[in-house]
DNA sequence: CCTACCGATCGGTAGG
DNA sequence: CCTACCGATCGGTAGG
């Protein structure tokens, strides 16, 4: 079905002389030691390419320069590096919201300053954030609620700003404040479908333009 | 790593008992013969729920009461079941857009219609939507890229209401109509995560308030 | 549509 | 971190 450069016959002692090679080509010089953050790095970039199950143990290995074996010297399962990826990845935008939102600000400011610091996060983590929030599904259960967790307190910070600019009359046209918060995280989230850190658009210019729709939506 | 029914050791003979009681089981009332459509329907099923790479021909064939190797009586390859239903998925959205956007009614009255289109297609075809939407990226090469000409004309039908918009002064805010397209169908189209169609919220509620936002944005 | 099977590849391990 | 390998499973096929 693809066109395959793999086509070609080879012998197995060809095939190993080509596996050495392809040893030799990778990331890694010759003989120093791996670590977690490179593994981490280049899994990043392969799951956000091909997702998750279609990466395989032997994609992870050529990539930092060891053999398939050898990666779980570093690690326990497959499973374990997309959930460390995961994790990092959310509490990147949690950390930076968390800050945002405990602050004593006008609500509508507030709102400005997330979706900021939401595409200037996008841009500097673009390939993690695109594995962090569409790939935790082929986590197994219990990482998986974990996950849900992060990903509820993600929600609740917005529902947070939302709610105070309620009460403050900020947002006097919300009426379904849920909707709103979704919508609004909607908008946010999407944009990682688009984006491109090598594009024209600053992330800066992005969020000013995001945050005007999204405030004269809710401002009615 | 799952906790796991199947981890019950079972003989040779006892795994071939269990294959005949599956399929036994399976959706099919003994012997009538399967149809293409019945395939596809049980593939969305299974493709909304463990995504395409995950779900194995031996999944689909135990879901619609065929051995394996029969489903190739009906298609070619795995590739061509995914590819019928993203096809059909997208177009669904397509041919119903396409009427309103033609219509020459005003363009804030076209986008608001567009909304509660797509809510009740989505309403209707909830799984068919999910995978249509986000599961195209596992295509080979060549359908890949007929699928993303199918997702441009997407795009250009909601373009087409917004610089329509633009032009008849409906939407004076409008500063940069990209953004506002992607916007707007990334708000709606992130209503896939989160709407259920046994949910309490009809889809014509959604559809009203989702358009009320989009369109104070798009007004100022 | 089944029987019977194929080569390839998968995640993972024992022993050093 | 490598060598050498495991059982399981994958998409797909020949012949009837």
């Amino acid at each position: 079905m693809q066109p395959s450069c793999r086509g070609v016959p080879v012998s197995v002692e060809e095939a190993g002389a080509l596996a050495v090679q392809r040893k030799a080509r990778s990331s890694r010089a010759s003989s120093k030691p791996v670590s977690l953050e490179q593994i981490e790095r280049e899994a990043v970039k392969l799951f956000s390419e091909k997702t998750y199950p279609s990466v395989g143990m032997r994609d992870i290995s050529d990539a930092v320069g060891l053999l398939p074996g050898s990666l779980y010297a570093h690690i326990s399962n497959k499973e374990e590096i997309l959930l460390r990826i995961v994790e990092r990845g959310i509490k990147n935008y949690l950390d930076a919201l968390k800050s945002i939102t405990e602050s004593g600000r006008p609500a509508s400011e507030r709102l400005r300053s997330a979706i900021h610091v939401y595409m200037s996060i996008l841009d500097a983590t673009f390939e993690q954030t695109r594995v962090s929030f569409n790939q935790w599904t082929y986590l197994g259960e219990q990482n998986k609620s974990y996950i849900v967790g992060l990903r509820a307190e993600y929600e609740n910070l917005f529902s947070r700003i939302i709610d105070d600019g309620i009460t403050s009359g900020e947002f006097p046209s919300v009426r379904r404040p849920r909707i709103a918060m979704l919508a609004t995280i909607g908008m946010l989230n999407s944009t990682m479908l688009w984006y491109s850190p090598d594009g024209e658009l600053r992330p800066s210019e992005i969020g000013d333009y995001l945050a005007d729709i999204a405030l004269k939506g809710l401002t009615g």
